[in-house]
DNA sequence: ATTTTTGCAAATGATTTGCAGTCCC
DNA sequence: GGGACTGCAAATCATTTGCAAAAAT
């Protein structure tokens, strides 16, 4: 199950009886542009047409079809994230947004002895990581 | 690390530079003998002496210093419960929402290597884990 | 034509904050 | 005594709901 397309998650709305309206389009079409997680406020400033009850009535549906789940962030506040099985590793510098891809065979032993120790049946796991690339530290470390 | 006694919870707070004041006691011995998990209105309803918003800030104090933690459940609500030991992650079952602590210190190694090898200088990381446990998985099975 | 969906504004519920009084070292 | 802590009430923040208009089948 790799990534969301816009036609899957269409038919799972029409399958549980939801129509997909334009307005959904565009809620959904902004999800699926968004990054790893995000707050319900960050996806609205995105598309400000859409008023805010409907973006909360849509998210909820996402979650209802499994599209999208919560997730609690450290600093307590509350995310979104499409609820992918596949992995998708990436180091994004948050100066410039360059992307680094990087192999995941030690974190998925990692992950695989976790599922021993607890005695879980793993089904997906989500690993992100940000900072900032040598050329960004190094522009910052000039300007002084 | 295994249960939590007053006293140590004492220390900890004191060490934090924080005083032990009979009210904070009073909420202490409450989370000590509440159930897994709780809301922070369940709580407050067995020490209705304590002020609403000192309920607040002494959990805020309490998840600080690593001695509770909170969790979002499937329906949505906040949850505290005792962490079971300092700084950690959870694994939620998918299905019937037991957590499970896990410790992120392999991880975090191997994401210092990641800085090293791709030259970036690591500011955070996110972890997401998910799964079910062995009784859903077994129940599952069952059900065949 | 009928049913669902939308946007607004008002309501709700949880958590936080301001502040004057109280407690602790 | 003086800063730390508390309780109250008011403020804030995210989310939900009521409702009349608009859109979808």
């Amino acid at each position: 199950m790799p990534s969301w397309s816009l036609d899957q998650i269409a038919r799972r709305l029409e399958a549980a009886g939801h129509r997909l309206t334009r307005t959904r389009q565009t809620v959904v079409r902004a999800v699926l542009e968004s990054p790893a997680h995000f707050t319900v406020d960050e996806l609205g400033r995105g598309i400000p047409r859409v008023g805010r009850a409907t973006l909360f009535r849509t998210m909820k549906l996402l979650q209802e079809i499994d599209v999208v789940c919560r997730v609690l962030m450290e600093d307590g506040s509350l995310h979104y994230r499409l609820s992918t099985r596949g992995h998708h590793h990436h180091l994004v510098c948050t100066s410039c947004g360059q992307v680094e891809d990087f192999f995941d065979g030690e974190i998925r032993r990692l992950i695989d002895e976790l599922g021993h120790s607890t005695n879980y049946r793993i089904e997906g796991h989500w690993l992100d990581v940000h900072g900032r690339c040598q050329a960004c530290v190094a522009l910052e470390e000039a300007a002084r």
